[in-house]
DNA sequence: CGCACGTGGTTTTTT
DNA sequence: ACCACGTGCG
């Protein structure tokens, strides 16, 4: 990713003087000290585009190359398994022993490995299995179905989202403070879905991290001989983690080894889902780090950029200071437009696509971001029309596809006949006459006899007798085959591609991807057998759930990238599109409600300008379509925030400048309004003063003249609709 | 059993 | 506007 990589230089590698100038040149001075640093541990505040993961790998390679520590020593860990991937690709390049003694994975997959290790003392079968969010989901309902839960009131993705957060702050069920008897009930779904998945052999996500956690804080012998293993343990994104993976750090890391975080409090974009950036004061505190490195040059945008990017974040209050630069100043200035509505922003986006595409520039070094998904929509449709290829990111992934759960399904149920989760999947599918009906007496036979669904349904009589002996069938015939032949012949003899096959009509353009993605699970089976010593059917089936996978075709084509700012986080392109720049889409209308979250989308709009290398564009729209209705907004706030001097408006300048914004005010986030065909005189984003409830924003208008009524969300009132007739509102 | 229609929700997401 | 999910009917 950073343009100078220090590899190659044959033999050169061999010997460790030489090496180690080899490996150290190019890097600039707090590069270099982060790099070398003796044994203690560190915090190094890397900022975007600051060469963090560089520094990462080459320390790695320094301390290994100096004999500091051997690769057995080694523990580094990701978020994604595709950082994972890119940490051991250079580490391999850089390093001319293999990179196999390291741990190097992501807290997931670290914490499957260890508990694969030692399932009995986790009290886990052999062959537990993963359940990715949907299965848990789908298990979660089953509890509630057990315990005869309201899901009105307790809607299962809400107990979904208790059971995860209470797992990353460390919580068992009986941890839990529940003073109302709602929490109570919840507390009760929660030990009782824990029950049901250790009865089950299965783990969630969050489960992987707390019963490794659990294992290595009950059990002092495993404790131990990891933490005299991995005297060296390093973290990316130190910033994203959540307070069970630091407290899983912490115990690894014992009182003697070193632990070397790497992060940027500036980029910390997922509160939402339970990263405690507090973590990184926290880590000062418990490791007693001493020297806190900042890397502050930044070696991918145009000064501009920087200073546009420096400008906003500095408005945040909490950060931990730093204060990005360039060599390369100056640049462009970052190209401002507003456009009348959502269509013909993207119309404009495609206009300038072109003119970018005819001076010479890939459609891979572009990128178009969004805040949501929703927002692709519109963009597609221009790009289409113009006949421009693009791929948009994130969305399914490969092993989340339902044909492929299914198939796995039966993988997992002849693996594991416990797993009530897979039998459900698939009893009925491809249908063979098992009705609802059938299934409900199953679940009753196994309640009554306190087990599985499977044992209910060997003791079952007629279409449950054949769905049993097509499993055990399956089981004999692939018993002694490699792992792509199981795959192929489950495909055939499950059903499953008879049944897609079958399918005509409306259907049958999407079946035949289907059975696309059937045959590439077979692919993707050999693909494994070649990739990994351990070709085992469980190893398989893990890496499927916790490697959901990018796996799609296209990726050679030249291509746009359109992608939400979040998934844009760690990727660089020449030229960047932020668009939809309106208050309340970007700042989200949504974060008012958190606690920081205006802070946590100006981070988002930091990633977002940060992105880009040589070129920038924000854009809005006045008006868009929204949840099938028109809406009108005010142009983010984030735009006042960007100093003038850095703009190039390409159309009529829309921001006024804010003359409170020196004094540190910010203006509440207004929504979107919808439907504001009205005669009030009022304008929304209009700032107004009220007798009682003092300074505010009108966010929302409706009616005429005196009869109409404005919204109006208070500095500190809050939200509020206003008759006109009675209030009286000034305009500041 | 399978389809048709209705209903509710709609920020961001990795494992 | 659109999608995912659930219920009720043929």
């Amino acid at each position: 990713m950073e343009s100078h990589d220090c590899v190659d230089e044959g033999a050169a590698l061999w010997d460790n003087s030489a090496m180690n100038t080899t490996l150290l040149s190019g890097l600039n001075p707090p590069q270099l000290q982060a790099v070398t640093l003796p044994q203690q541990s560190a915090l190094i505040l890397a900022g975007a585009g600051s060469g963090k993961t560089r520094v990462l790998i080459t320390r790695i390679a320094y301390l290994i190359s100096t004999g500091a520590v051997s690769p057995h020593g080694i523990l580094a860990v990701t978020f994604t398994n595709k950082a994972a991937k890119e940490m051991v690709t250079r580490l391999s390049a850089m390093l001319p022993v293999n990179t196999r003694g390291m741990w190097i994975g992501t807290f997931h997959g670290l914490c499957n490995r260890l508990l694969r290790a030692h399932y009995r003392e986790a009290n886990l079968p052999q062959a537990f299995q993963i359940l990715d969010s949907g299965d848990q989901l789908s298990a979660i309902k089953r509890v509630m179905k057990a315990l005869d839960v309201n899901d009105e009131k307790y809607p299962p993705r809400e107990l979904q989202n208790f059971i995860s957060s209470s797992k990353e702050q460390g919580l068992r069920a009986h941890d839990v403070e529940a003073f109302d008897p709602y929490t109570r009930r919840k507390v009760e779904v929660y030990a009782a879905y824990d029950a049901q998945c250790q009865k089950e052999g299965v783990v969630d996500f969050s489960e992987l991290l707390l019963r490794c956690y659990e294992l290595l804080s009950r059990n002092s012998a495993i404790r131990e001989h990891y933490q005299a293993r991995f005297t060296h343990i390093l973290v990316d994104e130190f910033q994203d983690t959540n307070p069970l993976q630091y407290q899983w750090l912490k115990l690894l890391a014992g009182k003697n080894n070193s632990l070397f975080a790497v992060g940027d409090d500036d980029q910390s974009i997922y509160a939402f889902r339970g990263a405690n950036v507090g973590n990184m004061k926290d880590l000062l505190r418990d490791f007693k780090v001493d020297a806190v490195i900042k890397l502050e040059q930044n070696y991918r945008s145009h000064g501009n950029i920087l200073d546009a990017a420096n400008a906003l974040i500095s408005n945040n209050k909490n950060r931990l200071g730093k204060n990005l630069w360039t060599s390369e100043q100056g640049g462009e200035k970052l190209r401002v437009m507003e456009a009348p509505t959502d269509v013909e922003e993207a119309n404009f986006i495609v206009s300038e696509i072109r003119q970018l595409k005819a001076e010479g520039l890939k459609l891979t070094e572009m990128a178009l971001l969004y805040r949501s998904n929703a927002q692709s929509r519109v963009l597609e449709h221009a790009l289409v029309s113009a006949g421009l290829s693009y791929r948009v990111y994130g969305g399914l992934r490969f092993f989340e596809r339902q044909e492929i759960k299914h198939a796995l399904a039966y993988l997992r149920l002849m693996q594991n006949t416990e797993d009530d989760n897979a039998l459900l999947r698939i009893i009925n599918f491809p249908t063979r006459g098992i009705g609802a009906r059938s299934i409900e007496q199953l679940q009753e036979a196994a309640k009554l006899h306190g087990t599985t669904l499977w044992d209910a349904a060997a003791r079952a009589g007629g279409k449950v007798t054949a769905f049993v002996g097509l499993i055990e069938a399956l089981r004999r015939a692939t018993r002694e085959l490699p792992l792509p032949e199981i795959m192929a012949h489950v495909l055939l003899n499950s059903g499953l591609v008879l049944h897609y096959k079958n399918e005509t009509g409306a259907k049958k353009r999407e079946a035949e991807e289907r059975l696309e993605n059937l045959n590439e699970l077979v692919t993707a089976a050999t693909l494994f057998v070649h990739e990994n010593e351990d070709d085992s059917l469980t190893s398989f089936l893990t890496h499927a759930s916790l490697e959901a996978g990018e796996h799609q075709a296209g990726d050679q084509d030249d291509a746009l990238h359109l992608m939400t700012v979040h998934a844009a986080k760690g990727l660089e392109f020449n030229a960047v599109f932020i668009t939809g720049l309106e208050e309340g889409l970007f700042p989200h209308q949504n974060s008012q409600r958190v606690d920081g979250g205006l802070d946590e989308e100006r981070r988002l709009m930091y990633v977002a300008i940060t992105r880009a290398r040589r070129r920038l564009y924000l854009s809005f729209a006045q008006r868009r379509m929204l949840n099938g209705q028109v809406s009108f907004s005010a142009p983010s706030s984030f735009l006042q925030e960007l100093p003038d001097e850095l703009l190039l408006w390409l159309s009529p300048r829309a921001v006024p400048r804010n003359p409170f914004a020196a004094f540190g005010y910010v203006a509440p986030v207004a929504a979107p309004v919808q439907c504001a065909v009205s005669d009030t005189g009022w304008r929304t984003g209009q700032r107004v003063m009220h007798q009682k409830f003092g300074e505010g924003v009108v966010t929302g208008a409706e009616g005429s003249g005196n009869d109409g009524r404005v919204q109006v969300n208070f500095k500190h009132a809050g939200s509020k609709w206003l008759a006109l007739e009675y209030a009286k509102l000034t305009a500041l």
